[in-house]
Formats: structure tokens, C-alpha cells, sequence
DNA sequence: ATGATAAGGTCAAAGAAAGTCAAAGACAAA
DNA sequence: TTTGTCTTTGACTTTCTTTGACCTTATCAT
């Protein structure tokens, strides 16, 4: 493990600790690292972007600091919302749809987001007449997230 | 035996001690068998392919590595097997049991195997008669795994 | 205001691994 | 002997990390 991924970590840690706000002076960074200032702007840019779901905001000057937040919602919760803004009966467009964004939000991983994505289709249902399909999809969708939690 | 099967065969026997998963540097490996790093590639691609059962990871730069990972059954093969033997219907016991066996053979992780449990049990399928629900779970199970392939 | 001081930011060069590819070698089968 | 396959080697490439010189912005005394 190199230097970066050491302070990469050190900052989830904390991240964890801090209940995803966190606010640091690069130098005192570096400096418990013992590495130059610049590093820890290479390890915000390469492991805290906004698409590894984090924002990094930052001031110079006298008193100046890095403040790094993370932001995804966690697993649960998201699943959860989820869970619940599914009604009696759903069609198959909308199910993709909510799948779609869980496995962009890192909620599902891709095989994960498949099966569903199988489960639900009009194919796999194709045995159920289709004015009980919505409702047994929704029940199915359910129970798959719920377990996925 | 050539200096490529040595290689080849030490690392076996590391992954044996390491349960599955080996970290290793290029570098280091071909200082050990006095070869050049790029032999290491050969081995790898020659033995270590996903054909021969195994996944190979890497990275470049500092602090760079090479990981080997053992999977044991080739994973298509596996799954199709597995989708071929699934008849007109099938219950919750029987699909359980397929499912579970999978993801030992880690065809499936455990989420996956997780979804398929979900997708699959009576309280998922309750709102179908249970005349027809053997039928619909092997649609089901059938659809997603061919998805998963 | 203004200059000193205290942060953080940028960028490019150097360093550290691993990857690619093609040429050369070894060796068995035809 | 020729041919084909597998192996070995090394020059060159790509990717990721580390370092340092120089730049910009904010605060604080004077």
C-alpha cells in the first residue's frame, strides 16, 4: 500500500468517526504523513471526487482548510425509500427505472441489478396474466430489495 | 519442467496457503525465479487465464501489484448446466437448494444468491395461485440466471 | 490601504510499477 | 529437415505515484 492509499484510508476512517463531515488542514496532513502538502490534493483528486461520492471544499488563507463530506446516501436508507415508494402494483418500465438509478447510487452491484432487472421483466412473468403481473412485480421487488438490505 | 512451470506451480502453492487470493509484486517474483518481469505476463495469461479457473487483477505504478484469484468451477459452464436442468416447475425446496449450491461453487455472491432466494420463495409468489407457481419459479429462476451468465 | 504571513492550489518532471509485442530460442512431431 | 508450438528475453509503452517549484487567496498587523 503506497502513501496515498494509507491517507486515502486514514480519511474514510475518519469520515466514519465523523459522521461523514470532515474538516482538515493539508499541512498538518502531510505532515502526520510525512509527505509534501501536494499529495493530499493528489489523493483528494484521485479518491474523493464527486464520483467516488464525496465533495471536497476547501479555503486558503489563514485558517484555511479542506473539508471533505460524504456524500451517497447510505445502502440502507436509499434501499429503504425505495422499499417504500413502491406501491400496490408496478409496471415494468418503472421497475427498470428505479433499478437503473439504484445501481448508479452503488447500491446494487451489476449482477445484482441484473436479476433484478431479469425477475421483473414481462418474460419472466410471461405465466402470470398480466392484471395480476404489476402487483406480483411489486411484490417481487419488494422482497428482493428487503433481502438485499 | 521450464522456469515458467516453476513459477506457475509456486504460485499454486501459495494460493493454497493463501486460501484462494494472492497479492504479489511483478517485480519481486521475477527477481526470485531470475527471469525477466514480463515472464510473469506470460505465466499469467498461459496459466492463469479465466479459462484455467483463475482472475487476475493488477496495478501500475508505485505500490503496484498483481492479484490472483482462484475461482473454482468455470462460471458459464456452471450456470448453464444449472439452467439446463431446471424442468417445467420447480418448489421453493428444490430451488433453494440449486441456488445455495451455486453460490458455494461462488457462481453467485452473495447478493445475487440472496435476490434469487427472494425472488423465489412463496412469500414472494404468494399472490400467485399455487397451482402455477412452481411454473412461474422456474421462469424466474430460469431468467435470471441466464441473465447472470 | 498595505505588506507580512499563513494557508491551500497547480502543474510538470521524476520515479515506480505493470503491460505489450515481436524476435529469438528450444524442442517435439511429421 | 522442416514445421509448428511453446518459452524466454528485452526494448518500448502505459499507468499511477511522489516530489517540488511556483501561484493564488485569505487574514492580520501596522
Amino acid at each position: 500500500m503506497g502513501i496515498s492509499d494509507l491517507i486515502a484510508s486514514f480519511i474514510r476512517d475518519s469520515l466514519d468517526d465523523a459522521d461523514g463531515v470532515l474538516e482538515l488542514r493539508r499541512n498538518d496532513l502531510a505532515e502526520r504523513f510525512h509527505c509534501v502538502p501536494s499529495q493530499i490534493n493528489y489523493v483528494m483528486s484521485t479518491r474523493f471526487s464527486p464520483e467516488h461520492g464525496y465533495i471536497v471544499e476547501s479555503r486558503r488563507g489563514g485558517g484555511g482548510y479542506i473539508r471533505i463530506t460524504r456524500v451517497q446516501v447510505d445502502r440502507p436508507t436509499l434501499l429503504m425509500s425505495v422499499i417504500n415508494s413502491i406501491g400496490e402494483s408496478i409496471d415494468q418500465q418503472s421497475a427498470d427505472a428505479i433499478v437503473r438509478n439504484l445501481a448508479d447510487a452503488d447500491a446494487l452491484n451489476t449482477e445484482a441489478a441484473n436479476l433484478l432487472l431479469s425477475a421483473l421483466s414481462d418474460a419472466a412473468l410471461r405465466s402470470v396474466p398480466s392484471a395480476q403481473r404489476g402487483a406480483l412485480r411489486a411484490d417481487l421487488m419488494r422482497q428482493m430489495l428487503i433481502h438485499s438490505v
